[in-house]
Order: structure tokens, then C-alpha cells, then sequence
DNA sequence: CGGTTTTCT
DNA sequence: GGAGAAAACCG
């Protein structure tokens, strides 16, 4: 591989081997192969609003709570509009700005939100919601899952070879505007279509066999933002197997954000690397509605560019600590930093991890998880409330919020629910107290609220109560659910056969609103709403509506005596077997380690003592939570 | 279980 | 800088 013949030389190997290919198909963390993405929705709250809004995209628009801005369009940039400043400056800044005040809950209304043109002077009344942008969210992550799995789906060639493979990318949601995907699987099943000659040779034997090169001395980027090579690299060497990949990638992701644009008018950017942290620091390089490449041969030129503290986990007092310790901020001065002497200021661990991740080098893996693991409801006070009274009147508020969102999350059909309830308590000092969501019978709006009631009697009870300043409620440890006995039977089959279930019996999403099932909106032209408020506004409400169990809502019927209001004692057994099931399933196939910069991550699993007969759950290791077989 | 840190809009 | 939110870590 040292002679400098041409690339078509069929002596010439690739410095890659069938092995590192065979990582793709499993999403192996440690294949040089390895490509993941990370896209991140070009400032989402007020992109957001432009879609409600019908407002084109060179006005500027930014999104106010209260006398803030918490989102600043593209459009408004220019001007020097920022989240710093208040809304009489950005005022003017740009006497034009479109201010749009976040929707609020009101006293009084329930679980209703609504955009008022009086919420910002209601600060004492009304209550931030931020539904809108979860129902937003809902629908690109879906439009992402779609675009996803159908990419080359017109050629299943290669998934008849491997009746085994799955051959899907693995989507993690990080946030309410970002998603990691794992792209590996989908370009291991792209390359064995385009390139026959990596099919060969994939005995057992053979796997640490150099592969062929690849048959093309230069690759098409077409829009793409390449990021410089490292020094001694040049763009005259042929490329690898490790570039091609990344523009397969890439070609992925481009059909992924022309989805986006196209199903949900969205903009989006994004970055491609070998794993999460590269993937990130990508997708913020050139926005908006770019995206960014970083070849392996880019790497370290890449992320010496960069302050050490602008890469996720060092942002504080780690970052500051390393600073300090080290005198620089620099990842190209803190690369001349011999490991033994990182041990000598940092944590075992963490100066293992720093080592690596300023190398390019995280092995974090891309969860399969789509799902939000709490939801919580907070006001903060100003002037500070001073009564149980008032301090009551936000719990039923906040109740009703997170009923909503339980609702949206699927509590009514059994799909997920929370076990645990907390509140947060601010006053001089903070306190926080929880207790669990009895294991049995429906959760509704009243039974948060007297839980919530029970929890404020504590935390008043336990110290100074007033005034108070900051309370907020929320519910964790979700526990998921099965829906019907479809379901379960799909948890019980295992491998390839409930991969041909998965389909079929998919129980259907709330993820959209009601109204809008065949949503076939497209051709936004950049102004005129071609429907879109409408299809804003899906959900809400589940408001004075404690008596019924609106039975309209179960379309499409679970094939089961409906249970609304809680499980039957047997199903809910039959269920924790079902989970306990689908527990093993998951982890006879990885053997993963997260690899964080933690002090020491003794990972708990602490099996509680919790006396009760609920917890049953016996150990599970679990961490991403686990994949129903039909999500 | 309760507190803290980090990240994001 | 503040408000609201979510996740992970720590002891």
C-alpha cells in the first residue's frame, strides 16, 4: 500500500478490512467506517412560527416569553438581534421584527393553551406552553423516520442476502430540535449495492482481509461544506473507503432534510463525522440549511479550530477546571498534553475520555430512543407568591399541562407511563420531593394534582414555605407499556419475525393530531398558509373533561376490552413478562459502553428495596430505554 | 432520593 | 440573562 501506482491498480488494497466493513451492519462504535449525523433544526421556535405564521423567510422573526427573546430568526440576525437583549431593543434594532409571544396556559383554563395577544402582560397569570413546538417536533421526527426508511428502499437486493440484517439507521432524539442518526447500517447495505466487489470474502476467515479499493479517484460533495484536511493529507490522494461512506452519508441525509423541507417546510443543518461529538460540532458549522462534512483525514485539523470548552460536557465547570489546570483553552495546546500528565490533574476516566474526545475519538453510541424520559411544568415568580392558595392554583395548571402531554405520550392507550411525580420548591433555599404514581388505575388530571397537593404539604411542611419564588411539578420514570395483545405476542417472537410484525401491527401514533392524519400538505409557497394553523393547533384540551373517557379518541380500536381506566391486575403481569422479555432481546445484541467523562460511573442498577408490590421490575439493566417491537 | 450540573431555545 | 425544559450525574 506504499506504492504509488494508480488507483484503478488491482493489487492496491484498501487500508480498511472486511471486518471494519462488518461493523456498519451491527452499528459497531469503533469502525473507522462509522458515519453518524447530527441535524439540528435552523433556530426552531421561530422556524416554527414561520410556519404557523405563514411568514416568509426573509422576515425577520423572533420569538418573546415575557419581555425576552428565546428565538431569533435568520432573517433577524443581521440586525444584531440576539438572545441577550429585550424586546424594546430589539425593537429597535429592526422596526419591522416580528414578535411572536409563546403560547401561554391561563388560571382558570385548564390544560388549554392558546397564542394571546395579551400573554405578555399576564406574566402573574398565564403560563409558558411550549406544546406547540413538541407537536412540531413530533411530526419532523416522523417525516425523518419515513424519509429514513425508505431511502433505497427500491432496491432490497442486499436485505434478501441477510434476511437477518435489520439494515436501518438508529434515530436518538436530544433534544426537542436535534436528532443523532446512526447512519452505518443503511450505507453498509448502500455499499454492498454499489460496489458487488465488497460482497466476496465474508467468511469468517477472511474478515481481517484488506478490502479492494474503492474503483473512483473523486468523490461528488455536491453542496456539501467539506472542512479542510489536516496537514500532510491532500486532496490529490485517492479517496478510501472511509470517504466513500461519508458521501453516501451525506446523500442520506440531504434526501432526510429534503423531506423536512419538502413534507413540513423546515429547514435544517447538519453534520456528518465518525461519531456523536464530530457529527455535533458539524451540524453548527454552517447554518442554516447547510451541511457539513468531516472526513476522518479532517479530523484533528477540524477540532483544532476549537476551544476545548465548546464541546459537549466541558461547556463549565469541567471545562473551566481543565482551563485552569492546564492554562490554555485550546484543543491544539491541550494536544501537546501527554496523557500520564492529564492523570495527573483529572480523574482516571476523565483523563481518558478528554484524551480521546480532543483526538476526535467518542464511542458513545446513538441510542435508539425517540422518546422524552420526564416532562415537567415550572413557573418562576415575580413578585414571589406568597400562599398555599396561590401556590395551588399553578399545581392544577401544571397538572393539566402534564396531562396533556401524558395524553400526547400515549397514558390512555397504556403505552408509557410515569412512575414517579416530583416537585421542586424555591424559596431562600430549593427543595425537591417525590413520591410515586400509584402503579394502578388511570392517571388523570385530579390524581396529579392531589398528588402534586400532597407533595406541596410536604415541602411547606418541611420549612420555610414563604415567599416562594420557583415551583415546578414533574413526572419521571417512564415505564413503557403495551397497548393490546397484538403487542405482546410481538414481543414474544423474536428476531426476524417480529421484524415482519413490526409493521403491520402498529398501533397508531399520536404523534399527529387527530385532525390531520393524511396530512398531504406540500408545495408551501412562501407565503398564503396552505392549511398549516390548522394542523397547529391539533391537540390541546383533555380540560374539564376529568368525567369522560372520550371514546372518540380510540379510532382505530385496540382489539381488546378497552381498558381506560387502568390495567386489569393479570395484564399488568403478563406485561412486566413481556418487558422482562424484551429486556433480554435487547441485550444479547450489544456490548456497549457510553464512555463518558463521569468522576465514577459505578452505573447503579441499584435494585431499590421499594417494599411494594408495584416495583416488581426485576433487574434491568437497561439504559437507552428499550424498543417496543412495533415502535 | 434529593441535589447539582450541563445543555438548549 | 432569565425562563422553561430535559438529561445525566453524584453521593
Amino acid at each position: 500500500m506504499s506504492e504509488p501506482t494508480e488507483s484503478s491498480d488491482p493489487l492496491k488494497v484498501s487500508r480498511f478490512t472486511y471486518r471494519q466493513l462488518q461493523g456498519l451492519r451491527q452499528g459497531s462504535t469503533t469502525t473507522p467506517l462509522r458515519v453518524v449525523a447530527h441535524i439540528d433544526l435552523d433556530a426552531f421556535y421561530a422556524q416554527c412560527e414561520m410556519v404557523r405564521l405563514g411568514t416568509p423567510r426573509d422576515i425577520p422573526l423572533a420569538v418573546r416569553q415575557w419581555d425576552s427573546l428565546i428565538a431569533i430568526n435568520y432573517a433577524a440576525r443581521p440586525f444584531g438581534i440576539n438572545r441577550l437583549i429585550n424586546v424594546a431593543e430589539a425593537r429597535k434594532l429592526c422596526p419591522d421584527l416580528v414578535l411572536q409571544h409563546v403560547a401561554t396556559f391561563r388560571e382558570g383554563e385548564g390544560g388549554r393553551w392558546a397564542y394571546r395577544e395579551d400573554s405578555f402582560r399576564n406574566i402573574s397569570t398565564d403560563k409558558v406552553s411550549l406544546d406547540p413546538y413538541r407537536a412540531q417536533s413530533r411530526k419532523i421526527l416522523q417525516t425523518m423516520k419515513d424519509a429514513l426508511a425508505t431511502w433505497g428502499a427500491n432496491n432490497t437486493e442486499v436485505e434478501a442476502q441477510n434476511p437477518k440484517q435489520e439494515l436501518s439507521a438508529v434515530l436518538e432524539k436530544a433534544s426537542i430540535d436535534e436528532v443523532f442518526i446512526d447512519l452505518s447500517p443503511l450505507i453498509y447495505r448502500a455499499l454492498l449495492q454499489r460496489y458487488p466487489e465488497l460482497r466476496i470474502a465474508t467468511q469468517d476467515e477472511n474478515r481481517d482481509a484488506e478490502l479492494p479499493i474503492p474503483p473512483t479517484t473523486a468523490l461528488q460533495w455536491d453542496t456539501d461544506c467539506l472542512v479542510d484536511l489536516d496537514q500532510h493529507e491532500t486532496e490529490e490522494d485517492d479517496p478510501g473507503w472511509d470517504d466513500v461512506v461519508m458521501l453516501i452519508g451525506s446523500e442520506i441525509v440531504r434526501s432526510v432534510r429534503n423531506a423536512v423541507w419538502e413534507k413540513l417546510s423546515y429547514t435544517c443543518s447538519a453534520g456528518l463525522g465518525r461519531n456523536k461529538m464530530i457529527a455535533k460540532l458539524g451540524s453548527a458549522c454552517n447554518k442554516p440549511n447547510l451541511q457539513t462534512v468531516v472526513r476522518n483525514r479532517a479530523v484533528q485539523n477540524f477540532l483544532n479550530g476549537y476551544k476545548f470548552t465548546q464541546i459537549r460536557m466541558l461547556g463549565g465547570k469541567l471545562g473551566d477546571q481543565i482551563t485552569a489546570a492546564f492554562g490554555t483553552e485550546k484543543v491544539s495546546e491541550l494536544l501537546h498534553v501527554p496523557l500520564e500528565q492529564l492523570r495527573t490533574r483529572l480523574a482516571d476516566h476523565t483523563a481518558t475520555w478528554l484524551y480521546g474526545i480532543i483526538r476526535g475519538e467518542d464511542r458513545s453510541e446513538v441510542n435508539p430512543r425517540t422518546q422524552i424520559k420526564s416532562m415537567l411544568s415550572a413557573k418562576s415568580f415575580r413578585p414571589s407568591i406568597n400562599s398555599l392558595d396561590q401556590a395551588e392554583k399553578w399545581l392544577r395548571i401544571f397538572a393539566a399541562d402534564i396531562y396533556g402531554r401524558l395524553v400526547e405520550d400515549g397514558v390512555l392507550e397504556n403505552r408509557r407511563r410515569p412512575k414517579v411525580i416530583t416537585m421542586h420548591y424555591r424559596t431562600a433555599q430549593s427543595r425537591s420531593r417525590q413520591i410515586p404514581i400509584p402503579g394502578s388505575g388511570a392517571i388523570d388530571e385530579n390524581l396529579l394534582y392531589d398528588l402534586a397537593n400532597t407533595l406541596l404539604r410536604q415541602v411547606v411542611a418541611d420549612g420555610q414555605a414563604w415567599p416562594c419564588s420557583n415551583l415546578s411539578l414533574s413526572v419521571s420514570s417512564f415505564e413503557d407499556g403495551v397497548s393490546n395483545n397484538k403487542a405482546i405476542e410481538g414481543f414474544l417472537i423474536r428476531g426476524d419475525q417480529a421484524k415482519a410484525l413490526s409493521h403491520s401491527s402498529r398501533p397508531r401514533d399520536a404523534d399527529n393530531s387527530p385532525s390531520e392524519q393524511a396530512s398531504t400538505e406540500k408545495r408551501r409557497k412562501l407565503d398564503g398558509d396552505g392549511g398549516k394553523i390548522k394542523s397547529f393547533f391539533g391537540n390541546q384540551s383533555h380540560l374539564e373533561d376529568t368525567s369522560a373517557d372520550e371514546p372518540g379518541s380510540l379510532q382505530e380500536p385496540v382489539e381488546m376490552d378497552a381498558e381506560l381506566d387502568g390495567i386489569p391486575r393479570e395484564e399488568h403481569d403478563d406485561w412486566h413478562f413481556a418487558k422482562d422479555l424484551a429486556s433480554q432481546d435487547r441485550e444479547e445484541a450489544k456490548g456497549s459502553q457510553p464512555s463518558l467523562p463521569t468522576k465514577s460511573s459505578a452505573r447503579g442498577t441499584t435494585a431499590r428495596g421499594r417494599g411494594g408490590r408495584g416495583g416488581g421490575s426485576r433487574g434491568k439493566p437497561e439504559k437507552g430505554q428499550m424498543r417496543l417491537a412495533f415502535q
